[in-house]
DNA sequence: CGACTGACTCTCT
DNA sequence: CAGAGAGCCAGTC
């Protein structure tokens, strides 16, 4: 069904572009993708991605930097601990996009894109 | 076609 | 900074 839209490529390859120890919001990766708006639909192609696409969801949050799992959550824990793995620091299930936020140059966006 | 839902985001209080 | 409300969009029923 749509795990096999075009729009869910864009995404992923978006969030394949993703550098370790950065993270992106998932309006980010929506703005990236060409997809303006389409934060949700970020999170549903997460849910569909297949485990072969070794897609790192994890570096993908909340416009806030909040993780987008309840803190107590089985994902929420994996995914700080998977970030934390990276160099990249996780307090009170939040990170600093100051500090961790990923901001692509031209050069990683035409990687992304596969220019 | 309309109602409901959600791994979202922004604004106001 | 936390909570509430509204806007948003694609997918499902």
């Amino acid at each position: 069904m749509s795990a096999h839209n075009p729009n869910y490529q864009r995404i992923w390859n978006t969030v394949l572009a993703v550098p370790v120890g950065r993270v992106a919001s998932y309006g980010q990766i929506a703005d990236l993708a060409g997809l303006p708006g389409r934060a949700r639909l970020v999170g549903r192609a997460m849910g569909e991605a297949p485990d072969e696409l070794e897609l790192p969801w994890y570096r993908i949050l909340r416009a806030s930097g909040q993780l987008a799992f309840p803190p107590a959550s089985k994902q929420a824990i994996r995914q700080s601990r998977l970030l934390h793995a990276e160099g990249v620091c996780v307090n009170n299930n939040r990170v600093n996009l100051k500090v961790f936020g990923w901001q692509p140059d031209m050069a990683e966006l035409m990687f992304a894109l596969d220019y």
